[in-house]
DNA sequence: TATTGTTATACTCTATAACTATA
DNA sequence: TATAGTTATAGAGTATAACAATA
């Protein structure tokens, strides 16, 4: 069990709101960080990182997921089918169904994005103190936790 | 200075990509509570934000900041303000300029806000062991300085 | 002459309604 | 008859170009 030695900072309302802002300002910073070489919409890396996570979806899955009615998603999906970073096949059972998948190029894309976003928060680890860099190693698994649905 | 106690999770590398996935996912989950009276766009929502750290800004200074062009910031501006959220009036000293601020509509509404948001965060600390809470308690002011710009 | 904001116009994206194919 | 996806059409939002007022 860990023994408190740093500053207490905070009561656990000042926590709440300590950790939001600082959570949504570096989440800012982190998402700004990316290689756009097809410069995408914000709903195209939506439907990117969606099935980057689901691996394959049909139309109205991705829809319900970014929010967006199927004649919409049909609409990004073809878009992003000509820009190469998807592709569709029918349904295995459900004909009436469509699978979208990640094209190679697609899945290179997002593991680039992955390695941006690490390499700059690196840099950023590399300012701070070995000591603040132990907290945040203990930190993290309880912010994966808070994060959790 | 503090003994690591607790498990020591991830090497560098490991950490950037647990603090990268965490930060990107409990920020969408914190994103997700707000207090939608009015339904408003995410560029509105952006000007709000805005106009919330810096008081008073231009339309100029407002395009640049939501990465929009001046005429269509005329438009959002000018739909904020008949939705009585925004008001505008003359700059000072140079009389091409024109400064945006809240109204006072806009403050209850972005205090409600960040009161939903901090509640939100609240009940999920609840569920955390009070060590983890020591932890993030002192995790805080680090995130804060990482989120730096 | 340069800059700030606005107006006019065209384009893109999304939603609603209607349609086709399959369950 | 209901559901998944597409097509047709209309509405909202943005950008480029042209303009008015001020520096």
């Amino acid at each position: 069990m860990p023994e408190v030695v740093a500053q207490q900072v905070k009561s656990d309302v000042g926590l709440a709101s300590a950790l939001r802002s600082s959570t949504l300002r570096l989440s800012r910073q982190i998402r700004r960080q990316r290689v756009d070489s097809h410069d995408l919409t914000a709903n195209q890396l939506g439907v990117l990182g969606a099935l980057g996570k689901h691996d394959a979806m049909t139309i109205g899955e991705l829809a319900t997921h970014e929010q967006v009615k199927p004649p919409s998603m049909t609409r990004i999906v073809s878009n992003m089918e000509e820009a190469g970073l998807v592709a569709r096949r029918p349904h295995e059972t459900d004909k009436r169904q469509i699978v979208v998948e990640l094209t190679d190029a697609a899945h290179h894309l997002l593991r680039a994005n992955r390695r941006r976003r690490d390499e700059w928060l690196q840099t950023k680890l590399k300012k701070l103190t070995p000591e603040e860099r132990d907290i945040l190693r203990k930190a993290a698994p309880v912010l994966e936790r808070l994060a959790a649905p």
